[in-house]
DNA sequence: TTTAGAGTTTGACGCAGATCAAAACGGGGG
DNA sequence: CCCCCGTTTTGATCTGCGTCAAACTCTAAA
């Protein structure tokens, strides 16, 4: 008995916003200790999700909005006649759920690519206590803006980029992220298929695979299997701004 | 002197949401009246936007979002080369600048295809009144969630449909939006170019040109200019539904 | 009413990327 | 350790849509 109640506070203690090192990342950036206190009574609790396993399902009542703490989630919007898309790739300090607050349910699948972990953060306590802290109120709609821009960016890739433009676009789309994250910037994991990207990219697996081998040949990228290291960001940028076609 | 202060007054009797025959679309839906009044005073004032001219650029700071009142705007995402795209037609009850709440600064273009009328409102404003009337908050957070859940369908209508599937998509979107403001649902004005649709479409003007041909060809549509009527809805969500390659 | 220019339609042709196919690889379970 | 199956790579071929071009049609200004 004491030693669930122990195991139970070292939960609440690795959850706690306050300790969390994803602090100006996610949620309750910018925060004052005394506000970050009451955004850690917040987290309902933390949530391990397996790799494979779903978060949430397409269709489900929205519960929760879920940040990432740990771990690599894809989300995948889903077309009636089963035609499924890859919407996005998300990581820790990223925010999920948030399509699903217009409708009360969850739009997209949300699987988790290797194992993570998530913070449960109920929407209605969410909206409560930002009522009560305006730079949380502030921050949770940066959020939300935010996740409208990257929205934007991907119609403009899927638009408008022809193939190597879309794939250096998402390469260096991956390293900003885990360079914000202090991983680095040029050497990687991928942890989703070449099926995956494609999927997000609006390009077939064999398309992206080949892509990938003439990145290498011109020296852009050395990738062995998920490994990715990139040899030259700048030439890469180059890659995406310089549009050949497809005006 | 008289006659000025004369006019200010109707303008804002016109621009108030009480009266406002968009309220349920629009911002204030499911509000109170007591609570009405108060967004009412959000109002900054009432903007008219000539065809053509510009509702805010890209880069502009943000100062506040715009509720369509009447009109039709589209909104432009740019790519830093130059290249451009189409990236949403906003009619009225729509509100448009979401995109610019996590910089401070416009990600997009909003240009009128058409004389049209916007509610300018503070967002600082918004949000402080959110803070007192919880179904205010909801309610906007819904509306941001929402443009999440387009800009998904619009991710999945780019990177897997074909030609035929992503303007019947389009036009079904048309339609049903224009008979949720009251219009019909099977005839309307176009009120963008062949260029503008297959810019939002990711498609070539030839290529708009040449499916709506087929489609009327097909007995689906009439078109003639910008005028358009639907001659079968349900072929329409027949063909957006079938997915016949890409899969 | 005429005219200039923007927008639209239609045809011919080419190409980027999809599709089909098959071989090579790799990693997790027995 | 090996086997098996999902993933990846690479090649050959096909095709939907982009590109180029030219004619036609609106609209708006003169």
């Amino acid at each position: 008995m004491a030693t669930t109640l122990r195991i139970v506070e070292v939960d609440k203690l690795k959850t706690a916003c306050s300790t969390c090192s994803l602090q100006e990342l996610c949620l309750p950036a910018g925060l004052s200790a005394v506000e970050l206190q009451s955004v850690d009574e917040l987290i309902e609790r933390r949530r391990p999700v397996k790799r494979g396993d779903y978060l949430f399902r397409s269709g489900a009542a929205l519960h929760s909005l879920y940040a990432i703490r740990s771990g690599f989630i894809k989300s995948c919007v889903l077309h009636e006649d089963g035609r499924e898309q890859v919407a996005g790739f998300h990581m820790m300090g990223d925010l999920m759920g948030l399509d699903a607050i217009g409708t009360n349910q969850h739009l997209c699948d949300a699987v988790a690519l290797e194992d993570s972990e998530v913070c449960e953060i109920p929407l209605k306590d969410l909206e409560g206590l930002s009522r009560n802290i305006p730079s949380l109120q502030q921050h949770f709609h940066r959020i939300m803006s935010r996740e409208i821009a990257r929205d934007y960016g991907v119609m403009l890739l899927l638009g408008s980029m022809r193939a190597e433009e879309r794939l250096a676009a998402f390469l260096l789309n991956l390293s900003q992220r885990f360079s914000a994250r202090g991983y680095s910037a040029t050497e990687f994991h991928l942890r989703m298929t070449r099926e995956e990207i494609g999927s997000y990219l609006g390009l077939k697996l064999e398309t992206v695979s080949r892509t990938l081998s003439h990145f290498q040949a011109q020296g852009l990228i050395a990738v062995q299997n998920k490994h990715l290291r990139i040899l030259s960001l700048d030439n890469l940028r180059e890659l995406v701004s310089q549009h050949s076609c497809r005006s």
